[in-house]
RNA sequence: GGGCCAGUAGCUCAAUUAGGUAGAGCGCCACUCUGAUAAGGUGGAGGCUUCCGGUUCAAAUCCGGACUGGCCCA
């Protein structure tokens, strides 16, 4: 027995502050869980249920909470609480994302540092070690901020992907894939941010408007007279150039067209002829030929900056030649500028030529001493020498400019270049069938999140790139042999710390090590005389959450809760994670495992801005969850995050709508504070049943004579709750918020309150007075139970003064409330709503003549328009009597009167 | 540029599944009650259902097209 904890006093019906006020609540509810544990009680209580495996989609450890993270944590912890009243022991282990190119850039900017250069002067550990700091610093920071909001997750020990354990996960699931044959080291044009120097993902890359050059540049055809018009806006891939591309199918042109003195003959599609002469400024033209595209095929010519770009292998076969290729449209010009060294379809189409890849740029977007006269420069500083070359050779016929969007990298906002470079490849295009059976093995809430967006992504996606030229990062765990020839047979993967200190040559111990790369880079591996070397990338930061669904159970260290529990129940997310989570943890679980991590997806929305704008904190449109906790307090924020659809549908954050919440809440505790008076005068000794944690002893409401009313409220719980249950099960928890709120508002204190207030003034001994308190007090403990997920705070104090201390410690040990048939009257309730709609008649009829509810009147008249109005009125008069302060109800048949309407009362004779 | 989702009262949402006069709660205004009073009661204002076309006796709903917002892709 608890009595009295830091004036947080238990002695029963007394001490409940008058009013609702949410800051209160929160300081007094989170001391008392702290005091009793009650989040450990509550996670114990259910030690013994049904494993239900959770797994968090690990929030990225470089700022605060955001209104976004808010939402998707409440959603979380609600649904936490709602299989915990189920009876589930759900696995609530929340993780954090921690590596990445994100929080590198975040600590370069810190250490002012500009380039990688910077970096290895400041020293790889140092990094590191600056690198970690900054995400534990944020770490500390989120774990305040979901509990400032009653998250209850198992803070004390969340997983993090820095972790040598977690890091392991990774490792152990690479090694899977490589002997699954699906790992592959090869050229491909990627995405380089050229002053991270590293590759990024497609899905990393952002799109900016930005102003470039658009230049039409003629190449001179070798065996016959004119040239090739082909247009680009980077010019610095001119040097690159390796062929031109023609839609075989499409219709071209030969062009004859002069200005002044000057007359140039060139070829270009047949819809771009106008535009194209427009530009280079011609003043008159004549076609001389039509034809199809495939009639240039095999034509040759001499690219324009071959002198100054020595390097490129002009005399290779097949280079500097017309091809067809697929994706060429009579755009511009109709015919495409192509280097295999830069672009994706340039190097695609390339190889299937066999042509050379020829890429005169490094990883930082200068050129190479391949790049000739440009060697040294920049790529973008390049474009106006190349420009003024191509000028000074007469093959530039037009230069503009062009706003377009192009890529950038998504951490520092620099340009990207496509460069052709070696990169570590999952090659999930080869299981892109498993893949596709593996999604439709989940099941996703909304379905349409499943069967469109997310079947698109998965049909399209390309290998996944994994390697990132970075520091921070898991290191891949790839050592190849001196003089490797490039075969991926011949390297070895380690899976583990186990088998990192059974094959290094250094001393490692497996407990201790920690996996990052200032670590691994020294280990070297002997094996057979031949001596291996780390490759000296780190993984792409979303392999580390790919592996969350093992990485959160310590797999392959703890092989026991992975074969218990995996793969995950249950993942939410919000719409962004189809591209993101939701596919790295497919993509990883069929690669590593051949089966999809997680069975059940809750996709959500985004959080916008009231007028529907999404919020961006660099442009200062934001609502913090701080800010709304502070007006309206943690509860109603919760309560209207859990209001709106948690399924696909993004979210206009409402201020007006919190309040309401809190209103709601402010009602909730009026009613229930109601009673607590009459209580204590009667010393009315309450009842708590055994799936609220008591004993069951005290007046119950099947040990009194239940009146008609408090049977209809009895009667209409039993629905609420059969709904609410419903809704939750079908992860519409807010179509079961509505229907319990508008139990508690409508049914509680409108209407069952304002009935029973009479009985609650009756002198002395009183059966009714009883049934109206187990009525009331069973009531409450339901709603109290029903909200619980909602409103973890203000529920659990509720609960504590229904309970008087003699119950569980938390509601959230609490069932879920069940529905009790017995308990069920639906013509009851039918028959309740007609009797309240007459009352409001009543009412009407009343104010119109002017005599207020306290005069009673002798007689009232029902004008009934069918049976069943007729029969409520006569199998509840005293319902109605009462409330309408009448001596006598009279039903009319409808035939007898005439001119007033159905279900209308007329007031007093 | 392409895909998906959304657009209904001041706010949050119903009604769209199978076309049939657009509803609720909150907020607002007026009146009222006063033994939960930041509660309760009665009445009221408030909508060309984003826009434009089409199908139909009939469209918020079905079809086509725009616009706006969100996410994703290029």
């Amino acid at each position: 027995m608890r009595c009295e904890r830091d004036g947080y006093a238990m002695s029963r019906f007394a001490d409940v502050p008058d009013q609702y006020d949410p800051d209160e609540v929160e300081d007094r509810v989170f001391d008392y869980w702290d005091d009793v544990d009650a989040y450990e009680q509550t996670k114990q209580h259910r030690a013994d249920g049904e494993d239900f495996f959770f797994v968090d989609g690990p929030p990225y450890t470089s700022g605060a909470a955001h209104m976004g993270t808010t939402w998707n944590k409440t959603l979380k912890d609600a649904y936490i609480r709602y299989h915990r009243m189920q009876g589930y022991d759900v696995t609530d282990r929340p993780g954090y994302d921690m590596h990445g190119l994100p929080i590198e850039t975040k600590v370069e900017e810190e250490l002012g540092f500009d380039s990688k250069k910077d970096i290895e002067e400041y020293g790889e550990q140092n990094f590191i070690e600056a690198c970690k700091e900054f995400a534990d610093r944020n770490l500390e920071g989120l774990q305040e901020d979901f509990q400032s909001f009653g998250v209850w997750m198992d803070w004390d020990n969340p997983y993090k992907t820095v972790d040598p354990s977690y890091m392991e996960a990774a490792w152990w699931a690479f090694d899977r894939v490589h002997e699954r044959d699906l790992v592959e080291r090869g050229q491909r044009s990627i995405s380089q941010c050229p002053r991270c120097e590293t590759a990024i993902a497609n899905n990393e890359v952002e799109y900016d408007d930005v102003t470039d050059p658009s230049i039409y540049v003629a190449f001179d055809l070798d065996d016959r007279e004119g040239s090739l018009v082909v247009w680009t806006t980077t010019p610095w891939t001119i040097p690159a150039n390796q062929y031109v591309a023609v839609d075989e199918d499409g219709t071209y042109q030969k062009v004859r067209a002069t200005k002044g003195d000057e007359e140039d003959v060139l070829y270009v599609a047949e819809e771009c002829v106008e535009d194209v002469l427009t530009a280079g400024r011609y003043e008159d033209y004549e076609v001389e030929e039509t034809f199809p595209g495939s009639h240039m095929l095999g034509w040759t010519y001499t690219p324009p900056l071959a002198e100054e770009v020595p390097a490129n292998p002009t005399e290779a076969d097949g280079t500097h030649e017309v091809y067809h290729g697929d994706w060429v449209e009579a755009d511009r010009t109709g015919l495409v500028h192509s280097a295999p060294g830069h672009g994706e379809e340039d190097f695609e189409r390339g190889q299937e030529l066999g042509l050379p890849v020829f890429c005169p740029v490094g990883g930082d977007g200068v050129y190479t001493d391949e790049g000739g006269a440009y060697e040294g420069q920049f790529v973008r500083d390049a474009n106006e020498d190349i420009i003024e070359d191509l000028a000074g050779k007469g093959s530039l016929l037009a230069e503009e400019e062009v706003t377009h969007s192009y890529g950038h990298c998504w951490r520092c906002d620099t340009g990207i270049i496509q460069i052709v470079t070696d990169q570590w490849f999952i090659t999930i295009t080869d299981v892109k069938d498993e893949l596709l059976e593996n999604m439709n093995e989940s099941e996703w809430h909304p379905q349409w999140a499943r069967d469109n967006r997310f079947r698109d992504f998965v049909e399209d996606a390309p290998d996944w790139n994994v390697s990132r030229q970075r520091y921070w990062g898991i290191p891949v765990p790839i050592w190849t042999p001196e003089d490797w020839d490039g075969d991926v047979d011949d390297v070895l993967v380690v899976g583990t710390r186990e088998e990192l200190a059974e094959l290094a040559d250094q001393d490692v111990d497996p407990e201790t090590v920690d996996l990052h790369k200032d670590t691994v880079d020294d280990l070297t591996i002997t094996r057979d005389g031949t001596t291996y070397t780390r490759v000296p990338d780190v993984f792409d930061v979303w392999l580390d959450s790919s592996v969350a669904s093992w990485g959160t159970l310590d797999y392959p260290e703890n092989e026991e809760d992975f074969e218990e529990l995996w793969p995950a129940d249950l993942i939410m997310e919000a719409h962004d994670q189809t591209r993101g989570w939701f596919w790295s943890q497919l993509g990883m679980g069929t690669a590593a495992l051949g089966e999809v991590p997680y069975e059940e997806v809750l996709m959500h929305g985004y959080a916008n801005m009231p007028d529907g704008r999404g919020m961006s904190k660099s442009k200062g449109i934001t609502i913090e969850p701080n800010e709304v906790i502070e007006e309206y307090g943690a509860d109603p924020m919760r309560l209207f995050l859990l209001s709106v659809s948690p399924q696909g549908q993004d979210m206009r954050f409402s201020w007006d709508e919190t309040e309401n919440m809190q209103r709601d809440l402010n009602i909730l505790w009026n009613v229930f504070r109601f009673p607590r008076p009459y209580m204590a005068m009667d010393d009315f000794d309450a009842n708590v049943p055994e799936p609220f944690g008591g004993d069951g002893a005290g007046v119950s409401v099947d040990d009194v004579a239940l009146e008609t009313v408090d049977q209809w409220l009895l009667s209409t719980l039993q629905r609420v709750k059969g709904d609410a249950t419903e809704h939750w099960e079908a992860f519409e928890q807010h179509k079961a918020l509505e229907e319990i709120l508008e139990f508690v508002t409508g049914d509680l204190s409108r209407y069952y309150v304002q009935v029973v207030r009479e009985r609650m003034w009756e002198e002395g001994d009183s059966e009714s007075k009883t049934a109206a308190y187990a009525t009331l007090q069973r009531a409450l403990l339901e709603v109290t139970a029903l909200l619980a997920p909602y409103a973890p705070l203000v529920t659990d104090e509720l609960y504590q003064h229904l309970t008087d201390g003699d119950a569980y410690d938390t509601v959230h040990m609490c069932d879920w409330p069940e529905v009790r048939e017995r308990y069920r009257q639906p013509a009851l309730e039918d028959d309740v709503a007609t009797l309240r709609d007459i009352e409001e008649a009543g009412s009407h009829a009343r104010q119109q003549a002017g005599r207020k509810l306290r005069w009673p009147v002798t007689r009232i008249v029902v004008d009934a328009d069918d049976d069943r109005v007729a029969s409520a009125v006569r199998d509840h008069p005293s319902l109605l009597r009462d409330r309408l302060n009448a001596r006598r109800i009279e039903v009319v048949d409808e035939r007898a009167t005439t001119g007033a309407s159905s279900r209308s009362a007329r007031a007093p004779t």
